[in-house]
DNA sequence: CCCCCCATTGTTAGCGTTCACAATCTTGTG
DNA sequence: CACAAGATTGTGAACGCTAACAATGGGGGG
């Protein structure tokens, strides 16, 4: 038996070993209790220690209980970087996310974090400052710095795509977008759904033909929803209307599209790319004299907490982030576990209907 | 010299220690380079290169090239755990924040992030599913576990607030809040301050008094906007109405609230929240055939990017969150570099006027 | 021309876990 | 009542890195 385990755990015997001048916080702190200490308070082995921590089987109940009471009497709590170190797992998740401020992504993240908890694992966060291949590169270095697990990317963007493509890290990374791009590792809403939803409800109402305010044109999400929009006037045989300007997904562009759109068109409906937009072609409508949906039925995409709230309350298509989250952390668990190119289907969006819709006037 | 040191390195030769049936991804993948291995391609020691990576003094430049060169030729990575093992530092910061989804605390996160790579930290995310003591220690533990240098905490929350002044925990432990309890390790916005400016702006404007539509009473953004309401019109002698049912930051119960106010009252002015229980409100207001600002004035709080496009574009009082981030990770630099009671000046709001109030009617 | 000093590099010993295996204790059986 | 099998516990060696100290090399002053 060594010297230094012999007889009971006083931190302070420890104490010069952390003179080091770390300038840690409180100065005179004692060491934290190592497995060994919790041992020699238990009056077992280190390894005894660990098989109770780690449930191992084997353990007589009255030892188990020992080396409990002595962990609770220490305050002990297990190191993470040893224990990382030797097992090769940490662990954690990385999550890499660009828009953070946003509600999708936002979200989602939220969705995840708790997802994630729920079967032990941690984030660790990198954010975008840009949207660049570089920039993901990087936060994809950063994560991978914390020995991550797997890496989950919450950039729907048609630059991420193509990068993650063609990363090599030696973890799984799956993507969180809402194409239908049958990569496998991804998981997603289904934007193209949820934009057929969207204006197959305005045809129904009796309009001719639906305009389209697009979100970005290098947003995935923007790209898919297009794409629904345009399926279903094709599939009705109706008129395509010109696609208007790109916007950002904020209001603002939703505002000045609209300006825009009101200078040569009086669509009777419009499906914007978000409900942002929507919001400011709401204003844009309204600062035109136009009444909504008397005059211009509007729909929108997301159905922010608030959108219930606009003047008038808007249609609008509600994505579910949190089970997207939920099969987002599924995936990464499958494929943890083994499967190489799990997947999950994709979120189905619902239709709200409120009162910015109506039949056209005749 | 060693054994294994000698000769080039041939990860293969390695490959048998990883025979752990550790169900990682590829399969026959190839262990990732150590330091050592990178030693032997450079034909100097581990320390050699340890030094070089820690950009310590006294190396020759023609040996940093070749450790450089080595490094890029293996694609070696440092291995996180062995370091955070050693030196007791992880480089990691825990952030524990409820309401991950909601404007404000998405976007300090998103300050955070940025704040906290530009000084070299990473984050460890943790959430609160619900806000409550035993939830708060769950989530504390739960970064701790990931070794993290500091806590920032996100909960402003009364409940939050108390907790952690109770809790003993190894490392620092930094509010986000908006109080002005004069706590070291808080920062925040001046709610207070925020509150006056509204006040005071429709006071200026000829309102007899103000009506303030509180958000929930347990958070302290929430208190201190309610008591720098209630100063300005204490300062000015003004009738203080009675407080409205308190809300919970949502536009329905805003609009909730005003159902209830429009009842038995006709305020001339109104102070919400928030900028969503202000859209709330601003919608009963509309179904009761008021007009905004002509028959009523409204003030918000937080400027949501959405704000200047609701109907009628809101005034309101603007908060910088990358600001704050800042702020936060500053003094959470600064606790680190020993100060143990820094603090931090509360950032400053700033008042936004548009077109949601005016002079009362006469 | 030798020696000491400093710049540069190498060696050894942990950090706190888990893993693999060895050692010991129980218990049921013949 | 001795013995083998299984249950329970202990021992020693990694994991990959940094810290402390030792060793080496080259150059200037005496």
């Amino acid at each position: 038996m060594g010297r230094a385990l012999t007889g009971t755990y006083d931190a302070r015997m420890a104490e010069p070993q952390v003179s080091t001048p770390s300038a840690r916080g409180g100065g005179d702190r004692l060491r934290s209790p190592r497995m060994a200490d919790v041992a020699t308070v238990a009056g077992v082995s280190h390894q005894t220690v660990s098989r109770v921590l780690n449930d191992l089987p084997n353990i007589r109940p009255a030892t188990r209980d020992r080396v409990l009471a002595a962990i609770e009497e220490l305050g002990y709590r297990r190191n993470t970087a040893a224990r990382t170190l030797v097992t090769r797992r940490s662990g954690t998740i990385g999550v890499i996310t660009a828009d953070m401020g946003h509600y999708g992504p936002a979200n989602i993240m939220l969705a995840l974090e708790s997802a994630s908890r729920a079967a032990g694992y941690s984030l660790s966060l990198a954010g975008l400052p840009e949207i660049t291949a570089a920039s993901l590169r990087t936060a994809v270095d950063q994560v991978l710095d914390q020995a991550v697990e797997a890496v989950v990317v919450i950039v729907a963007h048609q630059a991420a795509l193509t990068l993650a493509q063609s990363l090599r890290i030696g973890v799984p990374l799956v993507l969180v977008e809402g194409d239908l791009s049958a990569t496998p590792l991804t998981a997603g809403v289904d934007q193209i759904e949820g934009a057929r939803l969207a204006t197959s409800h305005l045809l129904d109402l009796g309009h001719d033909t639906v305009l389209h305010l697009p979100g970005p044109a290098h947003w995935l999400e923007a790209k898919a929803r297009r794409r629904g929009w345009q399926m279903v006037l094709e599939e009705h045989d109706r008129p395509i209307p010109e696609l208007m300007a790109e916007g950002d997904w904020s209001s603002r562009s939703g505002y000045e599209s609209g300006r825009v759109m009101l200078r040569d068109l009086r669509p009777t409906a419009v499906f914007a790319g978000n409900d942002q937009m929507a919001l400011g072609l709401l204003r844009a409508l309204h600062e035109a004299g136009l009444r909504v949906p008397v005059d211009v039925s509007v729909v929108g995409f997301d159905d922010l907490p608030e959108s219930g709230y606009f003047a008038p309350p808007l249609t609008t298509v509600r994505q579910d982030f949190r089970e997207l989250g939920q099969r987002t952390m599924a995936l990464v668990l499958r494929v943890l576990a083994g499967e190489d190119d799990a997947s999950v289907p994709l979120v189905e969006p619902v239709l709200v209907v409120r009162s910015s819709t109506a039949a056209p006037a005749r």
